[in-house]
DNA sequence: AATAATATTAGTTATTATTATTGTTTTTAT
DNA sequence: ATAAAAACAATAATAATAACTAATATTATT
């Protein structure tokens, strides 16, 4: 994955803004069947392509739930995530008063800090009235 | 995945007994080896029946870093994970001062919470002697 | 202990997500 | 305007995981 990329692109430039302005954590195929309602012969390759190369410089951010796909998120204010385990939904948990701090993690670590990813999983309120699936 | 198993299996002993004495984060393939070595006709299959099932019942971790394997972890414990984004090592971040409060996630989001995971990126210190890659 | 019921298995095939390749087109720098 | 490099679409290849099936192992029942 040697991304040396500099030049502009439509696609990729469509493929931010389709990524920002969704409130859910989509799928590399999400993106790919959203992107060709505007450019109908784009390929799904590429969209990987790009969503890697954004992910790599920062831009976007990219994670999975330990399950088989990957999952990217356009929104790089500090917020984490949590899914529902039953219904498997994914939502953001905009803000807690805790304050984790890299630095401590650093000097703990002697890692240089990039990114720091917090989810929790559990059972939301609407599979909880439901009761045991 | 419906897994309402409840019967005694040696090859689920012995993966869960291998995962447990390892302090790497292996995939479902490096345990496939290593059990291979006391069960040489398992089947890869039966592996990762057996972590899903695990991981479900809540035995072992699941997660994955975003990419496209998911690995899993023996230890329970309270501990955070950290990546190299060059190398790729994951080490264990064993303990850190702030304490998140999963209650407050509760309230937060009306959430049951079952897990909360908390994963770093960046770079190890040998990768920053090494220099850029 | 023998039997019946069923979970689990090995072996295999199928599916799905992702990456790599190749020849062509776009973009940028000169 | 032209040349070099990046990005593309199309497609093939790979890798991870799930699904299927008939046989085996484990447990519960007699």
């Amino acid at each position: 994955m040697d991304l040396k990329i500099t030049k502009y692109s439509r696609q990729r430039d469509i493929i931010l803004r389709i990524l920002r302005s969704t409130k859910c954590h989509p799928t590399a195929d999400w993106i790919y069947e959203k992107v060709k309602k505007e450019i109908p012969n784009i390929s799904l390759g590429t969209v990987y392509r790009n969503l890697n190369f954004l992910a790599d410089k920062g831009k976007i951010r990219r994670f999975s739930f330990g399950g088989t796909t990957a999952q990217f998120d356009g929104d790089l204010r500090d917020h984490y995530h949590i899914r529902c385990d039953w219904c498997k939904r994914i939502e953001d948990v905009p803000h807690i008063s805790t304050r984790i701090s890299c630095q401590e993690i650093e000097s703990l670590t002697g890692y240089r800090i990039h990114s720091l990813n917090l989810f929790f999983s559990g059972i939301c309120p609407e599979c909880q009235r439901k009761g045991e699936q």
